[in-house]
DNA sequence: TATAACGCTTGATATTTATCATGAATGTTT
DNA sequence: AAACATTCATGATAAATATCAAGCGTTATA
């Protein structure tokens, strides 16, 4: 819950001219619906590196979409260890951890001042009843989340340290690619520490397997700058989802 | 897609005598949704063990809801290597992983003879607009999907073998609780292969720590029976999410 | 500028888990 | 009942990864 004397609200620039309309709600909406439902996006939050934006227990109050920076989230166990979920960044959604019992179950803190959309649920159900694109647009959007999800098992159940980091790679790739900026040169927005945990393997490890990739000459990395320069080879090291098998 | 000339369709009892009721979607209908909503649910699907009920990239055509059995779902990569992404018994909704693009994203099949509720997405979209008790089960079925996935990534993540023996069979024993059944003795639905897959280890290796439990007098097992004989040592086993902490 | 703290890398070693190989128990088919 | 295939368990070994320890840049702080 958003409580912090450091944090600050304020009416937000409409969703029709932002620039993440594509990867964001958006996204599926009719012009006219559209107009509808940025009017209930009426706040954004603004919260700095290492604050957080919701813990384990809160109740649900509200959807966001991250405008800029990015947000941690994570799992803590009664050991004291911790599991990262998901690294999320402009146009993400959080907060569907919350929907099962109205409580969220993970964790979510700021990798560096972040700017948030908040959708208030007291606004969301309502809007679900008048707005068919946004009941569609939820769906794909939980849908994909899922997916997300399905991906991350697969490769931590399955996958050997390097196809991790490899698939991982591929992944971020893609989604800047997506959001119109370069595959092949980009910044990590984790740590190593973070990154390692995500992908289920000790940092040390996560060293090891970057110094590999940089000796098959397929990325080179220099603290968090990556440069992709085989992605062919990098595709032949990561084993994704087969589009036609069976088991 | 189901188009085996082993399954059969027939029009269902209603919802409102089922068993499974308070697990499945009438949990959180009023009176009145629920009979608008069990007219829509008017086929059972029957499949029989090993048969499919959807592949990756079959397009979404319905949602649907065990009424008996029990089905796998799982992901297959190209190198003919699996994931399986759960056991999903009576009471549990199928078909979330189409929500993205309206197409399949993973495997289900059947792990023995399997009776299914049939819910046409053609009917799914008009009644969530008419019902908002549908929309909210909905929210709270998608949010408890997305929880036990976050929950087997900290698994499969950050447990060691042991423990993440430990932590299924206490989810297993709490599932059968809930649906009236002895949380102490129970049978494994599925072989080890599948399991062991599941939990991201080598079938050896889950025989392995199946007779280190054994050995701690914790649990016995024989074949698929298992018998929870230290229900606080299987909890002392199992470091599952903490309900207060900090990272 | 000196010094400390942090993030990251690398080497040596220990531990965990996978793989390979075998055999027993159970279930199925003939 | 015999033959066979499955499923599971267990020992021996190999491989992958974690842990421990040290050191090196970079950034932050005094």
């Amino acid at each position: 819950m958003v409580m912090n004397i450091k944090n600050s609200r304020e009416s937000v620039n409409s969703c029709s001219h932002c620039n993440l309309k594509k990867v964001c709600f958006p996204h599926g909406l009719s012009a006219d619906e559209l107009s509808t439902f940025e009017n209930s996006v009426d706040k954004t939050v603004k919260i700095q590196k290492k604050e957080k934006l919701f813990s384990r227990g809160d109740p649900l109050t509200s959807v966001y979409a991250i405008k800029a920076g990015s947000i941690k989230t994570y799992l803590s166990t009664s050991k004291g260890q911790s599991q990262v979920l998901g690294f999320h960044m402009p146009g993400d959604l959080l907060g569907f951890d919350g929907f099962a019992d109205d409580r969220h179950t993970s964790n979510a803190v700021a990798m560096e001042d972040t700017i948030l959309c908040e959708l208030p649920m007291s606004n969301f159900e309502n809007l679900c009843e008048i707005l068919p694109g946004l009941r569609k647009v939820m769906m794909q959007q939980v849908g994909g989340e899922i997916n997300r999800h399905h991906s991350l098992v697969l490769t931590l159940g399955q996958m050997q340290t390097e196809e991790r980091l490899a698939t991982f790679l591929l992944r971020l790739s893609c989604y800047y690619q997506v959001r119109g900026f370069s595959c092949t040169q980009f910044n990590l927005p984790m740590p190593r520490h973070d990154l390692a945990n995500f992908l289920g393997m000790a940092p040390e490890t996560l060293s090891r397997m970057f110094a590999k990739l940089e000796k098959q000459k397929v990325v080179s990395i220099k603290r968090r700058e990556v440069n992709i320069l085989d992605m062919d080879g990098l595709l032949g090291l990561s084993h994704e989802i087969c589009t036609h098998a069976e088991v």
